[in-house]
Formats: structure tokens, sequence, C-alpha cells
DNA sequence: AAAACGGGGGT
DNA sequence: ACCCCAGTTTT
């Protein structure tokens, strides 16, 4: 961080609406860095031109998106669930594959958890899906199959926060409902140049406050998705395209020349590396898989066992509570890398080919319940980026292909 | 307030 | 390498 910045972020970390001379309101105002511009009030003639301007904005540019085609609020909320840190191109093929497997939340609630976890394959963070299948059967059973339409009792569904209340309520029910997410608080942080860390409790609150007050009476899904669209596409963390935005004659950070000195981020730490080995055994075209337990890493998806371990010979024993014999030869095939965000993998992959009568019903030890010899290519159950890496690199190289394909 | 929780694309 | 994505829950 440079000096200058430090100072200007110190200097205004705390204004009071006192101090300034206003009205009392119930949320905080955002911290401003300068005296510059005139004062951000709410209501003001400056938020109802950001309003406007962005709303058309967006009627000119915005994507088509598979989610803007319906009005389905059980579609909406899980477009909003599969979108939790994860790109829009990311997710399409996803939701597409997801809708016309459970085209209704009933159908949802009334599905395997496998079943899901399976169309869930890949896009990660899997606890999104067995909350989401929760939510299904709360909302089927609770709600009588149709979505709460406020945002209070869509924040009351698990899985769903402050942001996926926001968006469902504002989008799929007209309703004036602010939201954040990452894109909204870069726009934002710009726009009012907000100093404090967006991921602070002080700088969410401010965000927060300035998406409530921008927010318009008018087609607020429309504002709300024009925010995250301008983030998208325009304000973007580095280089942002200023010269393409609807907003930038109103934008205080780029009236100030701090565009790209905002949004202010704390530093991040640094991920710490763990050695795993993997064991893959063969039946023709079955592999023993094991199923993790729910709740922790890899939450009831299927994979080849995997323990924590320097070497082959010293997983020997934690791979045998994994369901894996001893005296079965394992061979090593080579090593997998997988980045998570809190951790870096670096696993040994083993494999053997057995037959298939070798089936030992032993007690699992954690983190896996119980195992079964899979067709990794029927779909049938959850599988991880990661074990699919691992399948394809233990499998024959005809078969290769095969795995890799989703 | 911090950590857990996937995976990938952009630079 | 590093950033960060239409975040939420748990510790």
């Amino acid at each position: 961080m440079s000096p200058s910045r430090k100072a200007s972020a110190k200097a205004s970390a705390k204004v009071s609406t006192k101090a300034r001379g206003q009205i009392a309101l119930p949320f905080e105002i955002p911290a401003r860095s300068a005296p510059l511009a005139e004062p951000i009030v709410p209501g003001s003639e400056r938020d109802h031109e950001i309003a406007t301007a962005l709303g058309a904005w967006f009627d000119a540019v915005a994507r088509d998106l598979p989610w803007r085609r319906t009005r389905d609020p059980y579609a909406i909320w899980l477009s909003e669930i599969m979108l939790q840190q994860t790109r829009v191109d990311t997710v399409i093929p996803y939701f597409d594959r997801f809708l016309s497997r459970f085209p209704t939340v009933g159908d949802l609630a009334r599905a395997d958890l496998d079943q899901v976890l399976s169309l869930w394959s890949g896009l990660g963070y899997y606890r999104r899906a067995r909350i989401m299948h929760l939510a299904a059967r709360e909302v089927t059973e609770r709600h009588g199959g149709a979505f709460p339409g406020d945002a209070q009792a869509l924040r009351a569904l698990p899985g769903v926060g402050a942001y996926t209340a926001g968006a469902v309520a504002s989008i799929a029910f007209d309703l004036r409902e602010p939201l954040v997410d990452g894109n909204v608080a870069r726009v934002l942080s710009r726009l009012d140049a907000i100093d404090n860390d967006i991921r602070s409790t002080t700088g969410q609150r401010a965000l927060w406050a300035a998406a409530a007050r921008l927010v318009p009476e008018a087609r607020p899904g429309r504002f709300n998705q024009a925010l995250m669209e301008l983030g998208a596409t325009v304000c973007t963390p580095r280089a942002p395209r200023c010269t393409a935005c609807p907003v930038n004659g109103l934008c205080i950070a780029r009236a100030e020349g701090r565009e790209e000195d905002l949004p202010v981020l704390a530093p991040k730490r640094k991920v710490p590396s763990v050695r795993m080995v993997a064991a893959v055994l063969w039946a023709g075209h079955r592999v023993y898989l094991a199923r993790r337990t729910e709740g922790g890493l890899f939450g009831g998806l299927w994979e080849p066992p995997m323990v924590e371990a320097d070497s082959l010979d010293e997983a020997r024993t934690s791979l045998a509570e994994a369901g894996i014999p001893e005296r079965i030869v394992l061979r090593e095939v080579g090593r997998v890398r997988h980045i998570l965000t809190h951790r870096r993998l670096e696993v040994t992959v083993a494999r053997a080919e057995v037959p298939a009568a070798l089936r030992g019903r032993a007690k699992l030890a954690s983190p896996y319940e119980r195992a079964s010899w899979l067709d990794p290519d029927a779909n049938e159950v959850g599988v991880s980026r990661l074990a699919r890496k691992i399948l394809s690199m233990s499998s024959p190289p005809a078969a290769r292909a095969e795995v890799t394909r989703r």
C-alpha cells in the first residue's frame, strides 16, 4: 500500500453523521476520502441519476443469461446459489443440466443427495448442494412448495445469506431490497470512494448502506443486476474501463483519480501444503470408491481412498482403515496437484488391478463412511475434480478420455 | 474476526 | 504467482 493511500484511508476512516451536520440515519454514511464532491445524501439527485443511468445501460448491454429468461423464483434461487463465488461462464452449463433434471423445487426435494451431488460434480463448494437440498425440502414441507416471497423469510432458508436473500427478493419478487456481492462491493467502493477494507465489518456496513440508498423503487431487480453486470464487465478489479462506464461522471474515485486504488483489501495469508496418497483399485471398468462423510471437505462425495502421508509406505496403515487391504500391491503411477482456497494438495497416486471379488466390508474410518465398486462415468454420485484427476491418471491410457470427460 | 469451503480464468 | 469470482456457515 502506498503511503498516500494509507494516510487517506486513515483520515476518512470514521466520519460521524452528526459531525457533518446531517440528520441521524438508520445506517452509517459511507466514509469519504476527501471533501471534494458533494456530501452523499440519501435520496439525492445523484443517487437517482446513478439508478437511472445504470438501468438504461443494463437494458442496452445485458448479457443473455439462462436465469434472465425466467421469473421462476426456484430457478432464480438455484442460479444465485450456484453463482456464489463462482463465475457466470462456469455456472451456465451446470444450471441448464440441473434445471432439466430437477425442473421444480419439489423434484429437487424428492431427489437423492447423491444424484444432486452428481449434477454438482466439478462446480465446487459442495456444501451448497447439500444445504440447497435441505432448503428445497423446507420449501416443500413448510411453504407448500411455494417460495417465500419476502427477504426475511428467504434469509431464514438454509444456505441463503444476505446477498442471496436480496437477489431473490429483488429479481424474482420485484422487492426493493439491496444486495452486495464482490462485484457490487468493488463498484460502490469506487462510486462512493469507500476507504474501508470491503471485507471488514465496517466496510460491509458502509457498502450495504450505499446499496440500500441507491436501489430504486422501480425495477429494483434490474438495478441490482446492473450493478453486478457493471462490476463484471466494466468496473473490473484491475484496469477498469472507465471510458465505457455509464456512471463515470458520478464516480468519486474517478474524479479523484483513485479508481485503481479502490477497493481497499486486507492482505491474504498463504495456504499450507498437504501431502497425500490415493489408492485406486480397478476391477474392469469399476473402481473402488469411498463416500466422504457429509459436512467436511468434499462432504458426501465419492473418491478413491486418500490419506495424509508423505509416501506410499507410510500410507498403508491408514489406507487399510479406508478399506484397502495391506496385501494388495499398489504401484505409484504419478502425482496430482490440486489447489483449494485454504490448502495446496500434493497427491501421490497408486493403483492396482484387483478381482472384484475382493469386497471387504470393513468398517471405514473417518472421513469415509462406506465404499462401493462403481463406474466413475455413470454419473450416479458426486465426484470431485480432484478425484477425477486421480482417476484419469490411474486408468489405462485407452480409458483416460472417458474418465476426464464430464 | 477468522477460518473453512472448490475450482477455474485472467493477468 | 496472484487475484478473485452474483458468499455462507462455523468456530
